[in-house]
DNA sequence: GTATACTGGTTGACATATCAACTAATTTTC
DNA sequence: GAAAATTAGTTGATATGTCAACCAGTATAC
């Protein structure tokens, strides 16, 4: 019986869209904002180029949601000195203030699909699921499937 | 160390679009239509509002993708006799003809991500998927997250 | 040093999905 | 059986993301 992994890492997706941008309405985030301020926690200042690289969205896509954070307060933006095409991002105080809260509202949702499986399981699980991503960073479908 | 499962699902999910988007171009098909015809090769002539269900794909999308497939002439609708309101969704010669060429585009993007895994592994990972997607399913964020 | 290629970021066009409002058909309630 | 509630499907507004074209700045080639 072959199985078809699309289906269910679809649900999983779009499900937590809808969970995200009611669990972060309160904070005026929406879905598409918080991966970046998630990764600015880890690597403030970081430059809109390696945003897109860790989160694999596209350039035009992280500039957009960028622009929404800075006109919320939630980031700020400067150039680089050296090399003035970088625009570094990071994060105000309100960015800051928040962050607890708003990492709980992300935790929760990985909380909610992990619970009652065991620890080994979800470790194995999350595993798996990087070492997709980085087969999938070694892909070239737009000229692989050519044929 | 808190685990962030959003990130990946969300990657493998953006990657899987494009992937699908180029797999299955010379099909005329797209990322959001397929889908809809994988649940047909197994259940032809099933309502629009099951497809919607079986996918968690709001019943908008499913109207749009569906009329779409029906002018690319890969379906056929027709209601219920006895309840106006449904759309019974039935396979055309050429989504019968063609099948086999899509399912084999569809697998292989399932096979590129656990190449290398063991069975067991695989096994493991599309169960406790499944299991998430059983939870998911039971859950209301509209109503709770609003604490 | 100038021409060429590449890189980071922005913008416009388009695809995909959700939500809300609506219609029409059906079911429930009384 | 008429009014009210529910259900299947459609449409409009909006959010998210990709791709392509573009600009400006940087790096490479000669």
């Amino acid at each position: 019986m072959k199985k078809h992994i699309g289906r269910v890492l679809s649900i999983l997706h779009r499900q937590s869209q809808i969970y995200f941008t009611h669990a972060l309405k309160e904070f005026n985030l929406t879905s598409a904002e918080y991966p970046f301020l998630m990764y600015l926690y880890k690597q403030d200042g970081i430059t809109q180029d390696n945003l897109s690289s860790y989160l694999y969205i596209d350039k035009a896509a992280t500039a957009r949601s960028i622009k929404s954070l800075e006109q919320k307060g939630y980031i700020t933006r400067s150039k680089d000195t050296k090399d003035k095409r970088c625009n570094h991002v990071y994060l105000t105080p309100l960015a800051k203030e928040t962050s607890e809260d708003i990492k709980k509202r992300v935790f929760h949702w990985s909380e909610l699909l992990t619970e009652g499986m065991d620890i080994e399981s979800t470790d194995l699980i999350y595993c798996m699921l990087e070492t997709m991503v980085t087969k999938v960073e070694q892909m070239n479908f737009k000229t692989e499937t050519e044929d």
